[in-house]
This record gives C-alpha cells, structure tokens and sequence, in this order.
DNA sequence: GCAAGTTAAGCAAACGTTTGCGCAATTAGA
DNA sequence: TCTAATTGCGCAAACGTTTGCTTAACTTGC
C-alpha cells in the first residue's frame, strides 16, 4: 500500500521515468529543481524503493548471500564481519541464510531462497553441499565461493592452507622440545582433516618421528570430541603435547585433562586451531595456530566482484590465507 | 538467462498460465497428464522460479528477516536457531541481516535491505534502534517484534522479565545465606538493565539489606566489564556474591578473580546472567540464570504470524519467557 | 536568422509471474 | 436430444521499476 514511483510522479507532476532517474542518481537528465521537487515529494510520501520490481528488470541486484552451515560454529561470525565490511564498503548489503549441513533437504531449501533472487554471488561458509545441491549452485549461473573450506575439484574456494596448519602446530611443539605429540579430534578423510594429519605428519617425520596410531584421536572437531580424545590418552598418556583440532576440542580436552589430575602445560601442552576468542577467556589461555577468518570473509567477497566483473573464470580461483600463530600459557 | 515459465509453455505446448498454476500447486484447473509433461519439461530445463517476479505480483513472500545487531552477541544463534525451527516448521524462509547498533546509519542500511522487500516479518535480535530508525520501520507496514529486550512502550517484543532475572539471581544467593551480594557490569539505565537492579534490590530488601554503591558496578555487559568490576571489588572484597550481567562478564570476573587469588566459589560466589554453552566450558562451571533463547526465536515467529493472519493489532503483544536456574559449579 | 547541437522530459516496452475472466469441450441431468 | 453444469485451459492485465527512443524546447555558432 506504499507510495510508488508513479505516485510521486503524479505528485509533482513529471513522469515515472524522471522519478526514477532522479531516485537513482542518473544525472544529466533532469535539472536540479525537477530533482529537489521530485526527492520531497519522496520523502513526503514515505517512498521506499520496491527492489522486487527493480531486480526484476534489472537482473541484477546488489547483495550478496552467504550461506552459513550452521549457527554453532564459533568463527563463522568473524568471517561474516569480514563479508560484512567488505560489502558494505563496495555498495553491497549482505544477506545471511543458515542450513543444517546435516540434511540435504535442508540445504536445498536455503540455497533455493538464494537462487530464486538474482544475488549477485553467494558465499558458502564451512557447509558440505550434496552433490545435487552443489550442481544446483553450478547450475544457476550466480558466482559462487566456498569459504574456510577446501576441495579437491576446481570449485573456487578460500581458506587455510590446512597442511600448513597441521605442520606448523606440530613444529611449534616440536620446537618447544617435544616429541611425542598428539592430534585430537580431528575428522581424517574429509579434504581439511586429511591435510592437517598430512602436515602433522611431515612435521613429525622431519624429527624422524612416526607417530602411532594411538597418538591419532579423530573425532568431530566438538568439545566432546576433544573431551574423549583426553580420555583415550588417558592419566598416564606418554604424550607431552597435543594439538586440538578445534578451539572447542582444546577446550575440551583441556578440561578432561584436569579432572584427570593433569596440569596444562606442566604435565602436557596444548595448542590449539582456529584462534577464536576463546582461547582467551579459558586458563590457561590457549596458544593458538590462528586462523585469520575475518580476511576470509573480505577476500571471498573480492573473488565475488571479481567474477561479477570479468566473466571470463579466472584461473587463480583457490586462495589460501596465511595463519599465524599466537603463543599463550596452554604450551611450554 | 535461465528458463521462465514461458519457454516451459512453448515446449509442453500450454499456455503460461497452466504452467504457473501447475508449478505452484493450484490443483483442478489442468489435468494430471498435463501436469507430468509441464513437471517434466520444467525439471528438463532446470528451471528456477523468479522470486523477484513472484514477489511483484503477490506482494507477500515467504521470508521473514531477521536484523541482529552483531555477530558477537553468543546468544543470537540460539535465537535464530529457535526462529530458523519454527520458521521452517510453517514453510518460511529466514534471512538474516547484521547490523552494528553503533551506528544509525548502519542500521538504517541493514533494515532497508528487508524492508524495500515483501518480507511478510521483521524481527530484531537485541539491536537498539533510533528513533527515525524506528520509525522507518513503523511506518513500512510490515509486521515486527523485538526479541530478547523490552520497552517501557507500546512496541511488540518478547524477552526474558529483566525484573525476574535480577530477583531470582539475587534470592539464589540469599537462599544459600549470601547476604553481601554485589551486581556486576550491568548498565543501568537502560530499560534492561533498569529491570535487572531493580529486580536485585527487591530481593535484598526482603532481608533487609540495602546494597552499598560500591557493590553495583556498572558495565556493559562485557567480558572486560566484568573483568573491571571485579578489579573494582578487589581482594579483600567484603562481597561473598556476584550477579554478573552476562556470561561474558560473569567469566571476566571469574578469571579477574583468580588472578587476585580469590578462589571461587570459596571465597565468592558467582551466578551469571544468560546460560550460554559459555557456561559450561569454563571451569568452575557456572550457575546461572539461563534465558531460553531458543523459544524466543520461536515465540517471536508465533506473533509475525498472528500479525499477519489478524490484521488488527493483537493487544498481549509483549510477551515474557521464563527463566531457569541451572545450579552448576561457581557458587555454593 | 537559421541549421545543428544540446538539454530536459515523456512514452512505452520489458522483466517473469499470478490470477480473474472467458470460452470451448465434455459430462450430467432430464 | 437438449440444456445446464463442469472441466481444462488460454487471454490478458497487473505488479513497480528501468531504460532506449523520441520529442520539444532551448542554446549555440555562424
């Protein structure tokens, strides 16, 4: 029941087209006092822009769609500030649609509501599509970018060079002078877990270590998964250091190394991936291989703009982001 | 360039008409066998529906939106998940748009991003609107309701009764015979936390206590709030219990404490507002006054709904979710 | 003072759907 | 067999914008 484009036309007595020319800033078609006339007669009528109708002949609209698996993952809220700022500081509005990883129903259902509009790319943060659903993607023609996660394919992604991370936790600790070293929680075949345990190896292999298969805790990078890795390596574990797979499975595993009587980093050490801000607010705080999330977030909506702008595919479509790594108590 | 209901038209043969009717269901205007072959072609041509178009000619769409004030609240993905479940649970869509409280401008950039669209709701998760923000908003026509904070006026939201969470905090102590109980980072001007003290110095004075100045330290929910606070109260702190605005500043002050060697919960105890997963990764566990965030999500969908379906007002629009003690580790 | 160029503004088509109405063909009722 | 009701489907308008084209008026250069 709004006032349209017409109203205000009817209003100050020109046409729609020179309403909407002055609404959109199209200057060099209407003089100066046309537009001041046009814009209060705007602000009289509550005029708000009918972007339904604007995407619909245009075909194009300025937001971009993210696409987060699930609301629980504690980093997906600094990689949407990057998405956020990026956007916002090219004219972008974001838009965020949540799916449950878990059924693919689920996930169709909130790559449709994202489709269904002309977005102008959509990012996907740490969500396992089904194929289907990822032909979907393919399929529509929207420029598309997995974040925080890689894959074997050719899909455009940016993330962590998660052999890097795999390797540098394990060095740290092996340059802190210790050898029999542990990795928690990790999930070993998908893509990401598979380059972690590959890094953590070859780290270990430097020092003419072979870890054993007890050392290798996989699990689902969740507190609990961290909790029982602690467990399984049990009060009397040979380990001197650990690296958790998550900041959640440190905590984990920190907490389960406690009630088991151990002292972190006295009796064992930990470190811990991702780099959240939780690894501040638990003690001893976490030293870290931190991930830099929030640049995940601007470089995805660069690649997004990139695609908008050549449509030739570029090459260079998988991008890594540099880790760094933050010494706090949980190591010695 | 992807397929529209005409070209779906010309290859079965029919009119647009039949295509859209059999497409959206619209049963007994066309015969099954027709539907098969439009079904078919449709599926052939990987067609997608455009919303934008949709949306035009309906004015009503499906999406209810969601405006969050940042990504750092932790409990705003309870709530979305809440609102995501009961969302879903009717057919709607969820989009979600993040929005930094600081500034008006970037409010007002994140609430026309839904409004210029049909979305047939708007809630908003702990943002602070301003007043013309506000009015925007009133004036769009388009059904609201605030979630997890109140107002002294007539604007639909629904939360947790501040004034209960400040009593039922404060008369847990007492009843564990705490009687120097101090209220930590809450800002106290604000109708949330106006309640909250309120609510505290009602329980104090059914024993008789007025609370000394020092006692309240005023914050803003933060963890460096709570951090500040506890700072405030010191070593020798008179204080045998805290009621901390948030889990955030709950566990500032928590390991604010430990770092002047108070131990708790011997030496003080600490309930904190909230009852986020926080709560239970830190050690000691704490008790706290748990809202139920995810109900809100769900409550807040409910009254869209009622608004949409009554068009008159409906009078009970502000509703109160209970809370819940959780007795965990931190006070005794 | 006149042709050429420029400027401000209007006309109308187009975007992809939905839906009220109309029409023909079929079926039912008598 | 004839009228009435029903069924299946098509026509065309409508939703609110944008934008290429056209037009009229005005300016410039000579």
């Amino acid at each position: 029941m709004s006032a349209t484009i017409k109203d205000i036309a009817r209003k100050v007595g020109v046409a729609p087209s020179t309403v909407s020319r002055v609404l959109s800033n199209k200057s060099k078609y209407y003089t100066s006092e046309t537009a001041e006339k046009v814009k209060a007669a705007a602000r009289e009528l509550g005029y708000k822009k009918n972007q339904a109708a604007v995407e619909l002949v245009k075909k194009q609209s300025n937001v971009i769609a993210a696409v987060v698996s699930s609301v629980k993952t504690n980093f997906a809220g600094q990689i949407i500030d990057g998405i956020q700022s990026e956007a916002s500081k090219h004219g972008y509005n974001l838009i965020v649609v949540y799916s449950n990883s878990a059924s693919a129903e689920e996930q169709r259902k909130a790559l449709l509501t994202v489709i269904e509009r002309p977005v102008m790319g959509i990012l996907l943060l740490s969500i396992a599509l089904s194929d289907d659903n990822l032909n979907m993607l393919k399929e529509s023609d929207i420029p598309y970018c997995f974040l925080s996660m890689g894959f074997d394919d050719d899909r455009p992604f940016v993330s962590s060079d998660d052999m890097e991370i795999g390797y540098e936790a394990t060095k740290f600790l092996i340059d802190k002078g210790h050898r029999r070293i542990g990795l928690a929680a990790i999930d070993k075949y998908p893509y990401t877990g598979r380059l972690r345990l590959a890094g953590y190896k070859k780290a270990l292999s430097e020092v003419n270590i072979v870890p054993e298969d007890s050392w290798i805790q996989s699990g689902d990078y969740s507190y609990t998964a961290g909790e029982s890795a602690m467990k399984a390596y049990g009060k009397d574990t040979e380990l001197t250091g650990i690296v958790a797979a998550s900041d959640m499975a440190a905590i984990g595993a920190l907490n389960q190394a406690r009630s088991l009587g151990l002292h972190v980093p006295d009796d064992v050490s930990i470190i811990s991936i991702d780099g959240t801000e939780m690894c501040q607010i638990v003690q001893p705080q976490l030293t870290s291989v931190s991930q830099d999330f929030y640049k995940m977030g601007v470089v995805g909506v660069q690649r997004i703009e990139e695609s908008v702008n050549s449509k030739t595919k570029s090459q260079n479509n998988q991008q890594l982001i540099p880790v760094h790594i933050y010494e706090r108590d949980s190591t010695k």
